[in-house]
RNA sequence: GGGCUUGUAGCUCAGCCAGGUAGAGCAAUCGGCUCUUAACCGAUAGGUCGAGGGUUCGAAUCCCUCCAAGCCCGCCA
């Protein structure tokens, strides 16, 4: 049974669920913070299919203060540092706040996914007030509260320490004030840029709930009921363990049940950091892959797997892996018994719809060639239609989702490839210089090429031909034809590529090379 | 130090959560028109499932101990 099923089964159906999950929005979200939300939403959408009520809902943690000026900010935002994201200017100047700049970019990110949560901000949720009693009840707790985390994370906490960060009044930021004396309902504090004052925690906004004590409320808050997080939460001592407590024992509320999920490495650079600018962001992401494919990288491991993702070559590997699911998916290619949850994979990394037939596929690696032949759709629809690749009547659903494809892979040839797989056709004849051998071979293939049928097969098998009769070794005229065509000696298999590029050309070429190195 | 995860063919992994005679791809070997690039086809071979113990009629699968690796333990998923 798929991982997100074992999980639904374990639902009580008779009462609603309530799935959340929460993300910060400091930085550009990338995609190992998408795997909070994909698993969560598998969970959910199995859950619906059980039959179990569901709802899934995603809070943004706007409230929370910029820890430091991240690399990627520019050095003026240090007098920022401490204030809530939300209430910082946006690094863009195009959104509301700093924390709308990410966020924004995220939620279409999850629309693309087909992630549909109902989408929560922590800072409206402060400011209206809606953790008002849980404030309350945290700061009547303070000494319990203090006493279950020094028990559990083993850390000491100052004598005058208080489950609440205050927002100062006068620099706005939630991490410089002390309190100095909390009456109910007021704290009088005193904050590192000098100013001395008293909140109302009755009133929204002034402060927050440190996160330790913010999960647990949120729990409460929302009657949440099942929470995907990471292994950084989970380790011994850490939030999970005083959350749970908290919750029970303060919030009396049963903590909700969860999962841990490992973290996504990027291949051969370790975790991700978007601080450390070795993050590659979720928008990135689905801009060179299908959202289906990410979605299937997700679901196809159990979430306590690691997952090392290459946004380099190995991301063609994910998309053929993925196209070869679906084949399987649809009865044409056998099914390996080895591919586990074969059908729930696959249906579970579908952002909407599950297709009725199996879409047209091409090649992820032979789009790669022929995107570098021709980058204009029409151009590249024709070519696939020449050599049989497609129908030429395609359905409106497969030429969109071709054209997708085709963007996504043009963004990663210019972001991600590395340099071997990439080439540019010379409209004109490159200068370059080839053997004696050379030229002689290439006026034996002209004379071959001319009177062969333009198949990928027979190309190949022309150049084998082509050496027999020229005395020349093959490896030399592959080269030169690469040399003529592309300017340098290797390139993407000749066969195809001739057949690509179509017979005009191909001659043309020939035959002005032959003309120049002849003269 | 604590927590979690992983350890199955030379390599990458599936199978483990519902115990019932070890699986795939790549690499290797052999063969198929001298068939280049992480992109051909067919066949063959390849594992005491990290080690030890336990439960069971039966264990890769469940339990315990140990060994090794990776990651996480400053509110970074």
């Amino acid at each position: 049974m798929h991982w997100a099923d074992v999980i639904a089964y374990r639902f009580d159906r008779d009462v609603e669920q309530v799935i959340a999950t929460g993300i910060t929005p400091s930085g550009p979200i990338h995609i190992g913070n998408m795997r909070e939300v994909l698993t969560a939403d598998a969970v959910y959408r199995a859950a619906k299919d059980l039959g179990v009520k569901a709802r899934f809902i995603y809070i943004a943690d706007d409230f929370d203060p910029l820890r430091k000026v991240y690399p990627f900010l520019p050095d003026h935002y240090e007098k920022y540092v401490g204030m809530p994201l939300s209430e910082i200017p946006c690094p863009c100047g195009g959104h509301r706040s700093y924390a709308d700049h990410y966020l924004s970019s995220f939620l279409q990110s999850l629309k693309e996914l087909g992630i549909k949560p109902e989408v929560y901000r922590a800072s409206e949720l402060y400011i209206k007030g809606k953790y008002r009693d849980l404030i309350c009840i945290s700061l009547e707790n303070s000494g319990r509260i203090k006493k279950i985390m020094e028990e559990v994370s083993g850390r000491a906490l100052p004598k005058d320490w208080l489950p609440f960060n205050i927002k100062c009044e006068n620099c706005g930021r939630l991490t410089s004030s002390k309190a100095l004396l909390y009456e109910y309902p007021l704290i009088e504090y005193e904050c590192d840029c000098g100013y001395q004052g008293e909140i109302d925690i009755r009133k929204g906004g002034v402060g927050k709930l440190p996160w330790r004590v913010d999960w647990p409320a949120r729990w409460k808050l929302f009657g949440v009921t099942f929470e995907p997080f990471g292994k950084d939460h989970a380790a011994a001592g850490g939030s999970w363990d005083t959350g749970k407590r908290i919750s029970k024992e303060i919030f009396n509320y049963p903590p909700p049940m969860h999962v841990v999920y490992e973290f996504i490495q990027l291949k051969g650079k370790g975790a991700m950091h978007s601080s450390k600018g070795t993050a590659v962001s979720a928008e990135e992401m689905l801009r060179m892959t299908p959202p289906e494919v990410l979605r299937f990288l997700i679901m196809k491991n159990k979430p306590s797997k690691h997952i090392d993702f290459d946004p380099g070559i190995g991301i063609l590997d994910l998309v053929d892996e993925y196209d070869k699911e679906e084949r399987m998916y649809f009865g044409e290619e056998e099914a390996e018994r080895r591919i586990k949850d074969l059908k729930r994979t696959y249906e579970l990394s579908q952002p909407y719809e599950i297709p009725d037939k199996l879409p047209i596929q091409v090649p992820y690696r032979h789009l790669v060639t022929v995107v570098q032949i021709t980058r204009k759709w029409e151009e590249i629809k024709k070519i696939l239609i020449r050599n049989g690749q497609i129908p030429e009547e395609l359905d409106k659903r497969d030429e969109e989702r071709l054209k997708k494809r085709v963007e996504n892979v043009l963004y990663w040839l210019d972001r991600f490839a590395p340099e071997k797989v990439k080439f540019e056709v010379k409209e004109e004849l490159p200068k370059i210089s080839i053997t004696e051998d050379q030229l002689n071979a290439l006026k034996v293939l002209e004379n071959i090429l001319a009177n062969i049928e333009w198949t990928p097969e027979n190309l190949h098998d022309a150049i084998y031909k082509c050496a027999e009769r020229s005395g020349t070794n093959a490896k030399d005229i592959f080269s030169a034809v690469y040399l003529i065509i592309l300017g340098q000696k290797h390139g993407p298999r000749l066969g195809y590529f001739l057949a690509l590029l179509g017979k005009d050309f191909v001659m043309n070429r020939l035959r002005e090379a032959i003309k120049y190195s002849t003269s």
